[in-house]
DNA sequence: CCGAACATGTAAGGTGTTACATGATTGG
DNA sequence: CCAATCATGTAACACCTTACATGTTCGG
């Protein structure tokens, strides 16, 4: 039950419409909890209907029309309680190292042009956290912006795990590779 | 579609029933995708059906009687094309990063409580994968081995994030609770 | 007035989670 | 023979993904 506690975060930070929403969670918030705009329209009517959000009373609330949207007392509550509750980590579930080891039985042809390719997505995920850091959190006072900062940081490991490992395995398995077609040549 | 591709991974690498694949997705499998019981007896349906694994013809297939499964040529077919194919990196999406996020809103009450019971979790998991490679990999040599090894030594890296983030996590939420405690003392 | 971008939504299908149901085997 | 465990499933629901549908605003 994340999506809708991703969501009174960001209506905490600053009230916005569904499509703002999405392009917030194109960027900020999407960097650790990303969602569509079809899972935020649909989330945002159950929150208004439970009494967690309502729309700031504007203009008519005609289809196609703009609706901001801003959190009640009930919702802050709410979401005070998720935030300082249990949860314990959920496993992980990754499809490129599942896919390696299918690799490891049926063979790794063309793999390490995925290995390539993943790589350049990582180190340009990473020069990119690294620039928000640098442009906003350069000095980070307030207790709000220390933990954001924190989180970044998060980001930031974790881009640097992936850029480094996939540098690893890309060694890895161009050795395999490598013996693999010597073996054949020496048949 | 990753979990049919796990199936057809994990009985390439040694036919077994329902029950057996469920341990093995508690153990070494599940270490990158995790799977219940359930979602491991509908897919083995709907593979069978696809003629991508066969049931092994022994006893009555009868309920409650133990059901072997193995790979049929089609299915090792499909998991190799998948395998070489292309995929992109799902976004990362972790609840902890999501209610470190939250707090800054709305205040990190018992915080470190939560910081600390996920340290110790991932401590654990890190001592485990480490005696696993210790165990298991001392001597890698085989190309399954040494891919299988990458694998394991990408859960380890991970943990090893995890616990060094948390560390650090737990240090700026203690300074930003000492400097609430200071703040909140000298009114 | 027409196309492009903006803005909100519906529908369908796949995946994952939780709770429950049923039969077989084995140890006491 | 009874309880615990093994083993295989069903059902219902929540969640995520993809494709599609509809109306508005604004520039040319």
């Amino acid at each position: 039950m994340s999506l809708p506690h991703a969501i009174l975060t960001a209506l905490l930070e600053k009230p916005s419409s569904g499509l703002e929403l999405t392009r917030r969670f194109d960027r900020s918030i999407g960097y650790f909890w990303s969602a569509t705009h079809q899972q935020i329209y649909r989330e945002l009517g159950k929150l208004e209907q439970a009494g967690y959000i309502r729309a700031l009373p504007s203009e008519q609330p005609a289809r196609g029309q703009k609706k901001e949207f801003e959190v009640l007392p009930a919702g802050r509550a709410e979401l005070t309680q998720w935030a300082s509750g249990k949860q314990d980590p959920k496993p992980l579930r990754d499809a490129l190292l599942l896919r390696l080891r299918a690799a490891a039985v049926v063979g790794c042809a063309g793999l390490d042009d995925e290995l390539r390719r993943h790589l350049a997505l990582h180190e340009r995920q990473l020069a990119e956290y690294t620039e928000i850091e640098h442009r906003d959190f350069a000095s980070a006072t307030s207790p709000d912006d220390r933990l954001r900062r924190l989180v970044l940081r998060a980001g930031i490991s974790l881009e640097t795990f992936w850029v480094e490992w996939l540098r690893e395995a890309l060694a890895e398995v161009a050795e395999i590779d490598g013996a693999g077609t010597r073996s054949n040549e020496a048949r």
